[in-house]
DNA sequence: GCCTGCATGTAAACGGTTACATGATTCG
DNA sequence: CGAATCATGTAACCGTTTACATGCAGGC
């Protein structure tokens, strides 16, 4: 037998993948490429997992293989059992988010670091949510351009006002340090 | 030889826990405590991580014990060589936040859903956002109150100022999501 | 025929959490 | 004394990424 993952029934990877096919039959190749294309500000997906996944999603009778392909590719479609799994997930209340943030470890301990440390760290954090934002509004138009009318067009909007309404934190929160480390007693620290 | 975790150096926990010790020397327990008082809201530290990551620093010279014990617990206090060390990694730029955020991923798939998915989906984020910014602003309260004048004052202001603004962004997108909604066909999904 | 890149897949390592084991201590 | 809980520590598992192995297809 082969080795199963995703037996668990919590794997976010597994419904990932499982909610890429309800919308079109992929190959392991495919799902990587419309990860990448699609959602890559919010999710990603390897390989590792992915080719495991959709053998143990098989196994489990949520996905079967498309038969007549002739290339390469070897495509999964998902099955009524796998969208009736899918729309369980879908419905049960998301993880809280629980996310460790790195930026503000570093900020936490800047005493212990060097002169203008924390200046470096937020004019990169400013420039990468500026990129950010520039890159939503390319999506954005992109979408409103190739898409409109689409059903989903509506959830796709959601997820991207998401990123532009973090990136748009993000930049008044530099502000914010800024101002703070501007009143008191300076105390770089880094 | 004792197993050697932390042997890469950019493993993240490691300089969470050089780090504290950088502010006064703590035990394993200490440790817990710190993390789950101070940095819960953006970092977390498991007994499983501490304990072994503790004696592994040691074994790099980072830290060592603190010999007067009396009591049960066993205190490390952070060496010369770890004060440097960490000084170069909050020096160093943080890796980028590339989060897998779940609710976009339901949000993304929410047509295989039942109806009001979506709706029940953004009341408990509004709902979470909501209390967590009462939280914030408790500690802040407590904050001004206990550590005024506090060297380490403005970069935990900074920390605390960043969770504001994120949950106060969700709360804004949440009121997009219900807009984009309420505008064209409505296709709940879920 | 050979090279490039497409496509599938595996192995190993990593970072992290959870659950468990164990002894010491305090308190009723 | 016995129970709770404090404190240290380990083992197992999980999800994920990375690097590697393999083989095939198409083009020069």
């Amino acid at each position: 037998m082969r080795a199963s993952p995703a037996s668990r029934a919590d794997n976010r990877s597994r419904f990932a993948i499982l909610g890429a096919l309800s919308l079109r039959p992929m190959s392991g190749y495919d799902l990587r490429q419309f990860f990448e294309a699609n959602l890559s500000y919010f999710w990603s997906e390897s390989y590792g997992q992915i080719y495991p996944m959709l053998h143990a999603l098989a196994d489990a009778g949520l996905v079967e293989p498309v038969p007549d392909t002739g290339g390469r590719r070897k495509p999964f479609r998902i099955t009524e059992a796998g969208r009736e799994a899918l729309a369980t997930w879908v419905a049960a209340p998301a993880a809280p988010e629980t996310g460790r943030v790195e930026i503000l470890l570093k900020l936490f301990f800047a005493s212990q670091a060097p002169p203008g440390t924390v200046a470096a760290h937020l004019a990169r954090h400013r420039a990468e949510h500026q990129a950010r934002l520039r890159e939503y509004a390319a999506v954005r138009d992109r979408l409103l351009a190739d898409a409109a009318g689409h059903p989903d067009l509506v959830h796709w909007l959601a997820t991207l006002a998401y990123g532009v309404r973090h990136s748009e934190a993000m930049l008044a929160w530099c502000e914010d340090v800024e101002q703070l480390r501007a009143t008191p007693g300076p105390s770089d620290g880094g």
